[in-house]
RNA sequence: GCGGAAGUGGCUCAGGGGUAGAGCAUCGCCUUGCCAAGGCGAGGGUCGCGAGUUCGAAUCUCGUCUUCCGCUCCA
C-alpha cells in the first residue's frame, strides 16, 4: 500500500498544508514551539470534541470543569512539585553524558551491593560529595569526572502583579490534575455527584523538560486532556481496569491501528511518587514507541496532601446513622496528551498510494485516513465546472452551519480531490451539469474513491451519520 | 549544555568571487469537464546575521544566531 512514514513527511506534509508551522517562524523561530494552522486547528478541537464526547458528554459518571493555568503555590508544594519534581542535574565531563545525581547514586550503591540509599532529601553538596568519595564511575564511559549539580525545576515561574519580588511568585502549572483535585468539594457539591464520579479538563500545562523534541510529540507547552475519577477506597483496581478499557476502546472506535498500539504496565520502581499503578498506551511513532495515554492508579495522595497543606477537609461521607462512612476516595487518572494523541492519529491516518494512469504514468496520492470525527473538514464542494458556482455555493453556505465544509473550485476536478486527500476529508460533493435538473450531486469517498449520487436534502444526514463513533 | 546536519523565492534544491536560477506551488485569463501537473501571462529572493579579505562577496575567512536530529523519559 505505502511507502515508510517518516516524521521527515508528516512535518512537511503538515507545514504545507496548514496543520503544523514552527512558532514565531518570522523571527528565527522558538525551539520546540509550534503553531496549529487553519486546518490543523480544526482537526485539534476534533480530537478535543471527541475526548470530551466520550468522557463527559456520554459518560453517567462524569462531569467537567476548567480550572485556572495559575494557581496558588501552596499547591504545588502539596503535590510535591516543588522539592520532589526539581531533578539534581550533573554531567560527565569526559563523555557529556547527562545523569540524575539521585540515580546516579543509588544505581551505584545497588551495583556495588552495598546498604541501599534513598537520596531523596539529600542536599546538593552532600550528593556531591558522595560521588566523589566513592569515585562512582559514569555508566557511559567508565571515567569519574562529574560537573557540579544544576538543580533543574520542570515548572515555569512567573509573577503576578507588576513588581517581580519572590511574594509574588507563581508558576504556570504542570499539569492540569491539581486543579481538579482542589476543586474536588465544589464540583462534588454542585453536581451533587455520589462516589463513583470523575471529573474531566481540558487545558495547556507547561513543562521545562530536559529533552524535549521529536515535532509535537513533546514540548514544554503542551495541552493535557486528564479525568479524575474517584472511587471507594479498595474498589480502585476494578475502576482502573475499566478505564483503561475505556481508553482503548475510545482509541479503537477512532480507528487507531492496534498494531501500532500497545499497553505497557510500569513496574514498581517506575511508579511515581504519587502511583500505586500506572499502564502506558504506546504508540508506534515513526521515532520508535512512545507514551501516548497514561492511566494511573493515584490512591488518595492528592486528597490527602491537599487536606494536609490546605487544612480543608477533602472527605466523601456516604451511608446513614451507625452505617455512617467518611473517606478520603481514591482516585483513578487517565491522561493523555492532545498534541500527542493528535500526532498519533495523524501518523496512524498517513498513507501514501502508487496510483498508475491510463497512460501507465505512476503518480503518488498522499491520503489521511482520518476518520469523519477527527478529519478537520468532514466535506469539501467541489462545482465540477466554475459555471457551476451559483448552484454549487449555495450547498455549502447550508452544509457549514452544521460542521466544518471546505469549498474550492479552482483547477480540475481531480486536483482539487487530491488536495483534499491530503487533508483527509472523507467526504467530497461534486456539483456537476446535471444538478440542476435531477437535483442530486456526487459524493466522492476519501478512502475507496467510489461515488454516490445523492438527494441535496440528504447530504447533511448522510455525513452526520459517518460521524459518528 | 554536548555532539551531528543545515540555513538561497511558499516548498524541494542547484549554482558558486563580478551584484541570482530550476521544478513544484500561488494568482489571472483561456481551455478541459469526475480523479493532479494543457496554453499564455504575472507576482515573489538585498542567497540567516555581523565583521574581515578584495576594485567587487550570495560565493573565501572568522564570528554569531537559528532550526532540525541524537543524549533515562512518562501527557
Amino acid at each position: 500500500m505505502s511507502e515508510e512514514v517518516t516524521m521527515e513527511k508528516i512535518v512537511g506534509l503538515a507545514k504545507n498544508r496548514g496543520f503544523v508551522f514552527p512558532g514565531s517562524e518570522i523571527y528565527g523561530g522558538l525551539a520546540n514551539t509550534w503553531d496549529y494552522g487553519p486546518v490543523g486547528v480544526l482537526y485539534k478541537n476534533n480530537v478535543k470534541k471527541a475526548w470530551w464526547k466520550k468522557f463527559v458528554q456520554e459518560s453517567p459518571y462524569n462531569v467537567g470543569l476548567d480550572a485556572a493555568i495559575l494557581m496558588n503555590p501552596k499547591t504545588w508544594e502539596a503535590s510535591g512539585h516543588i522539592g520532589g519534581f526539581s531533578d539534581p542535574l550533573i554531567d560527565c565531563r569526559n563523555c557529556n553524558s547527562r545523569f540524575r545525581a539521585d540515580k546516579l547514586i543509588e544505581g551505584y550503591v545497588q551495583d556495588q551491593g552495598m546498604e541501599p540509599v534513598n537520596c531523596d532529601g539529600w542536599s546538593n553538596e552532600k550528593m556531591e560529595s558522595f560521588i566523589e568519595e566513592h569515585q562512582i564511575p559514569c555508566p557511559d564511559c567508565g571515567k569519574s569526572d562529574f560537573t557540579k549539580i544544576r538543580q533543574f525545576n520542570l515548572m515555569f515561574k512567573t509573577f503576578q502583579g507588576v513588581t517581580e519580588d519572590t511574594t509574588s511568585q507563581l508558576y504556570l502549572r504542570p499539569e492540569t490534575a491539581q486543579g481538579i483535585f482542589v476543586n474536588f468539594k465544589n464540583v462534588q457539591r454542585t453536581a451533587r455527584k455520589k462516589l463513583p464520579f470523575g471529573i474531566a479538563q481540558i487545558g495547556k500545562a507547561f513543562r521545562n523538560e530536559i529533552t524535549p523534541g521529536n515535532f509535537t510529540f513533546r514540548t514544554r507547552e503542551f495541552e493535557q486532556m486528564e479525568l479524575e475519577f474517584f472511587c471507594r477506597p479498595g474498589e480502585d483496581m476494578e475502576w482502573f481496569e475499566y478505564w483503561e478499557d475505556f481508553c482503548h476502546n475510545f482509541l479503537r472506535s477512532l480507528g487507531m491501528k492496534d498494531e501500532n498500539l500497545r499497553l505497557r504496565a510500569h513496574e514498581k520502581e517506575e511508579l511515581s511518587h504519587y502511583s500505586s499503578a500506572t499502564t502506558d498506551f504506546e504508540y508506534k511513532f515513526p521515532f520508535g514507541w512512545g507514551e501516548l495515554w497514561g492511566v494511573a492508579d493515584r490512591t488518595n495522595f492528592d486528597l490527602t496532601q491537599h487536606t494536609k497543606f490546605s487544612e480543608e477537609e477533602l472527605t466523601y461521607s456516604e451511608g446513614e446513622g451507625k452505617d455512617r462512612q467518611t473517606y478520603i476516595p481514591y482516585c483513578i487518572e487517565p491522561s493523555v496528551g492532545v498534541d500527542r494523541m493528535a500526532l498519533a492519529f495523524l501518523v496512524d491516518a498517513y498513507d501514501e498510494q502508487v496510483l498508475t494512469d491510463a497512460k501507465g504514468k505512476e503518480d503518488v496520492r498522499v491520503v489521511l485516513h482520518f476518520h469523519p470525527a477527527l478529519a478537520p473538514y468532514k466535506a469539501a464542494v467541489l462545482p465540477l465546472s466554475k459555471k457551476l458556482s451559483e448552484k454549487a455555493r449555495p450547498i455549502y453556505e447550508e452544509l457549514c452551519k452544521y460542521f466544518s465544509v471546505d469549498y474550492d473550485e479552482t483547477g480540475s476536478i481531480g486536483k482539487r480531490y487530491r488536495r483534499q486527500d491530503e487533508i483527509g476529508t472523507p467526504f467530497c460533493i461534486c456539483v456537476d451539469f446535471d444538478t440542476e435538473n435531477d437535483g442530486c450531486v456526487t459524493i466522492r469517498d476519501r478512502d475507496s474513491m467510489e461515488q454516490v449520487r445523492l438527494p441535496i436534502a440528504d447530504v447533511r444526514d448522510f455525513l452526520e451519520k459517518r460521524m459518528m463513533f
